[in-house]
DNA sequence: TTGTTTTCCTAATACCGTTAGGCGGATAAT
DNA sequence: ATTATCCGCCTAACGGTATTAGGAAAACAA
């Protein structure tokens, strides 16, 4: 009863996750908007019909892809910061440049993130929670260094944080639009670091 | 024969138009990679195929608005700058907010430059060729204020404009990421100044 | 062995972009 | 004025898409 239980929830985990493979895998060749479910039922095997047994439609599809998307960049970020909890600064930089280098390799759900790809699709209140986590993460740290007099007080205004996020997305954008395959030189991706500089420079006491 | 001509190549142009201006509407109500060549037949009064008289595919149609998007960025930011001929750095942040406040306001084709919204369509070179010149025009401007010693050196090199464009073009994605209709308050485009603040102030001798 | 649930299927609907080919009217040539 | 040419738009058709409805077969439970 257990067992079995478990082993159809496996197996039907299983091809979930191989369903959500397919569909990056399209989504990379293809573009994002360009993936088409009767190529991802041809890559795994079904006809089109069948994956509705696993997401009650393309727009569910996305909205997986989204939410562990999200999820994979906030550990990200949040474990490049975890490797400075004595210096605010620091974290802010690594969390920055894990950011970035999260998006360089994880295209097609960077690219959902920063976005709009999809006409009609817009992430669920549950998919875009681990998003809104970075932001009050992001919050946090800046806190922290403003009341460890490492930043100004303007740092952790609204504005100064739209900035971060600005500067940083930024980044990821031109990456994404100019090199969407993540393959390339990462021409745009080493631009994380100073780009996060001036910020700093600008914030710092 | 040659009014008549005239004439002729005058409708031409006005339905034309009239199919980029239905394209338009479309793309700001559906998303731009959601427009269907079966809606902008209906809006103009035409039957799909009817279309290809004039556009000879939809990437084709996505191509003409590339490329009428590029050339009106490109002398919005050429205007704003004019009006600084003797500052270059003033030259810079208006260009830069000239840039932002066209994309705000004409969202559609400010994803069609900034992003990639469309499978499979990339713009022709002579589509692209007004963002080059934008690119041009900045490299210009830099190196003016690098000669009078207004900008260090370093302003004029491939990161320091790689990083100007970035910043700029943050502030552009933010906005059209979270108010992609362009009828918000404006929260993320009010960043501009700032944005190109941190910048100048990084290079700035 | 019977009943239930899960998984996948085929068939069908209503769209889409695009091509082929034709019809009628406006223009040009005689 | 009549004929020929061209232009603008049409219908029909092809292969593709997302999605729904409903059924068959297999796996599981009783």
């Amino acid at each position: 009863m257990e067992t079995v239980q478990d082993r159809r929830k496996v197996r039907r985990d299983a091809t979930i996750a191989e369903i959500l493979g397919a569909a990056v895998e399209l989504m990379a060749r293809d573009g994002v908007a360009g993936m088409s479910l009767s190529a991802v039922a041809r890559r795994v095997g079904m006809r089109p019909p069948s994956l509705y047994g696993y997401f009650s439609s393309k727009n569910a599809l996305y909205d997986a892809l989204f939410e562990r998307g999200a999820a994979g960049l906030r550990d990200a970020v949040l474990a490049a910061g975890a490797k400075h909890p004595d210096d605010a600064l620091a974290a802010l930089r690594a969390g920055a440049r894990a950011f970035v280098e999260w998006s360089v390799g994880n295209p097609v759900a960077a690219q959902l993130l920063n976005w709009r790809p999809v006409p009609g699709f817009e992430p669920s209140p549950q998919a875009f929670k681990p998003s809104l986590e970075v932001v009050s993460l992001l919050r946090e740290r800046i806190q922290l260094a403003v009341s460890r007099k490492q930043l100004r007080a303007a740092a952790a205004t609204e504005d100064g944080m739209l900035l971060f996020t600005t500067v940083v997305a930024g980044v990821v954008s031109q990456q994404l639009a100019n090199d969407p395959t993540g393959r390339g030189d990462g021409r745009y991706a080493r631009l994380a670091e100073p780009a996060v500089t001036l910020w700093l420079e600008h914030y710092v006491t």
